[in-house]
RNA sequence: GAUUCCGUAGCUCAGCCGGUAGAGCAUUACACUUUUAAUGUAAGGGUCCUGGGUUCGAAUCCCAGCGGGAUCACCA
């Protein structure tokens, strides 16, 4: 493969084969102890001079400001950036001063790795620095990382902003842009949140399967694949929800899976074509309780993030403290409409949706037109942690009946800055009233809605042997990371976000 | 999928009333043993996304394609 190389790239390559020539290996295998990092230093270094008289720490040379026989610079490390000084007559104590003179001055790039030992002082303008008294290069870089300096004020200047660099090379992103890496490490403290609060409580985090024969558990449109051994299609899984459920049946009070989803379906800023749920399906409880342990939850999620309820997104403060507040989804409507849709029937709601200019068709069943009144007249004015309740039967499959009220489910949906954040049920267990569920769904699909659930006769015969009363949950991971780390696209809190590819398939050479 | 904006040096961007490219940082060379967006002097670096068209002449105007962003549709 021919490459075509840049001025820097060139000059890069020549420079490691005069490294080699030095007598220097530019990846060399051994390991470099380290006893310190950077944050480390800056923050204890102060009330603890003594330990810092002897550190060895390693990273990136992401600055230079060289000074003849002496050579300020910061070197990057996992945990931040730190000034090292580097004096010719320290490193080189001998006559031979090459290293100095040929290997840092000459050779040494931004981008390189480096190990140094020393120790710490504070220079005359009092910043916190490492004398260095060895230096050793432990990998050589070869393309020139983007300069972003950052002046006295912390503004970073020439930071790169192209979003389809960003996303393409999130390396390079992580390397130069400090607040993309945090937003990272705080997804990882959410989802490390979760995991203690569930396992506190004594649930089991179990795997089910991403290959499905059968894809269920939502309404959405599958990635189709194919297995060879069996010749048979398979799908990647939309939802894990059934296999959860069977799961309960098994006989585990409280289980949970971060299930991976994929959904072939359009991508924007809130969409990714893989995105995370978390489930979880707890035994002899009901959306009540769930409601309010959904509160719990996300109030440990943020405190344990930000040390406060209150969490900043864009120009708005969002606030996580319990309780969330509560309204049914005809009173959302009712509220936000002024009409009262809970007692009508197909026509009346498509009347009213058309009143409303807001589109609809044939095929769309009474489910689907009170979810288009919500989603258009209702979803956005929910900024505030909400929860939306008892939703008409026709729009969740897989919900209990309403206890109490004829043709509604016990279901919510936890709205958030407009977005669905989450969606639970009192689960349904009946498998008769399960099986004419599905039937509905076969008649939505034969009227036209290619999104209507398959029926899984797997799943029906487990809920025979019986389910105990079950709640259980779906979150999305991914958006309720944006919520709380004030991002506005998906795309930046997956590390790898969904791409068309870079280069073209097919070479127009002859 | 539709509409719209964008694609110029390693990075950030200027140039866009058509006359074959500029700045800052980065790079190269020299100077400098406490600098910090280090500094000073000098130099090099570009298939102006790709392919067509208009024109004496295109980074600039037109068309198509590729890639990205935003909005809409589908959806979480």
């Amino acid at each position: 493969m021919e490459q075509n190389l840049s001025e820097q790239e060139i000059t890069r390559r020549n420079k490691l084969e005069e490294i080699r020539k030095a007598g220097i290996d530019p990846y060399p295998a051994e390991e470099f102890l380290v006893n310190a990092n950077a944050v480390d230093i800056k923050e204890n270094y102060e009330r603890d001079k003594l330990n810092y008289k002897d550190i060895s720490l390693a990273g990136r040379v992401m600055g230079v400001r060289d000074m003849g026989k002496a050579a300020f610079a910061e070197l990057q490390d996992s945990t931040g950036r730190i000034q090292i000084y580097v004096r010719r007559d320290d490193i080189c104590p001998g006559e031979d001063k090459s290293l100095f003179d040929l290997l840092w001055k000459k050779l040494l790039d931004l981008g390189d790795f480096v190990g140094v030992k020393g120790y710490v002082f504070t220079t005359k303008v009092g910043e916190i620095s490492i004398h260095v008294t060895s230096l050793k290069l432990l990998s050589k870089s070869l393309k020139p990382l983007p300069v972003v300096k950052t002046d006295e004020d912390g503004n970073a200047h020439d930071e790169v902003s192209d979003p389809e660099f960003r996303y393409r090379q999130r390396y390079v992103d992580l390397i130069i842009n400090p607040k993309v890496k945090k937003t990272f490490e705080q997804r990882t403290k959410i989802i490390n949140s979760i995991r203690e609060f569930l396992n506190g409580h004594g649930a089991l985090e179990v795997d089910t399967p991403v290959l499905q024969s059968i894809p269920g558990g939502a309404t959405a449109r599958p990635f189709i694949t194919h297995h060879n051994a069996l010749d048979m299609p398979l799908y990647l899984r939309i939802a894990n929800e059934l296999y959860l459920k069977r799961l309960i049946v098994g006989g585990f009070d409280w289980v949970y899976e971060f299930s991976r989803n994929f959904r072939n379906e359009g991508m924007d800023r809130t969409h990714n074509p893989e995105f995370t749920i978390l489930e979880f399906y707890v035994a002899y409880r009901d959306y009540f309780w769930m409601m309010e342990t959904t509160e719990k939850l996300l109030e440990k999620i943020a405190m344990d993030l930000h040390g406060t309820t209150d969490v900043t997104l864009g120009d708005k403060t969002i606030s996580f403290a319990a309780p969330f507040k509560r309204i049914s989804i005809f009173g959302a409507i009712k509220e936000h409409t002024g009409v009262d849709v809970s007692k009508m029937n197909e026509e009346e709601l498509r009347a009213t949706c058309k009143k409303l200019h807001i589109e609809v068709d044939n095929s769309m069943g009474k489910g689907k037109l009170v979810d288009a009144l919500f989603g258009e007249k209702c979803e956005s004015h929910y900024v505030q942690p909400t929860f939306i309740i008892d939703y008409p039967v026709e729009m969740s499959p897989l919900t209990k009946k309403h206890r109490t009220e004829a043709g509604l489910v016990e279901r919510f949906e936890l709205m958030i800055n407009g977005k669905e954040v989450a969606n639970a049920y009192s689960e349904l267990n009946d498998p008769i009233d399960q099986r004419e569920r599905f039937e509905e769904q076969v008649k939505l699909q034969e009227r036209g809605d290619d999104e209507a659930m398959f029926i899984d006769q797997d799943f029906l015969r487990a809920l025979e042997y019986g389910m105990p009363p079950t709640a259980g949950i779906g979150i999305g991971v991914d958006r309720l990371c944006m919520m709380l780390t004030n991002q506005v696209s998906i795309q930046d809190v997956l590390f790898f976000p969904q791409m068309r590819p870079e280069t073209k398939a097919v070479s127009e050479e002859a």
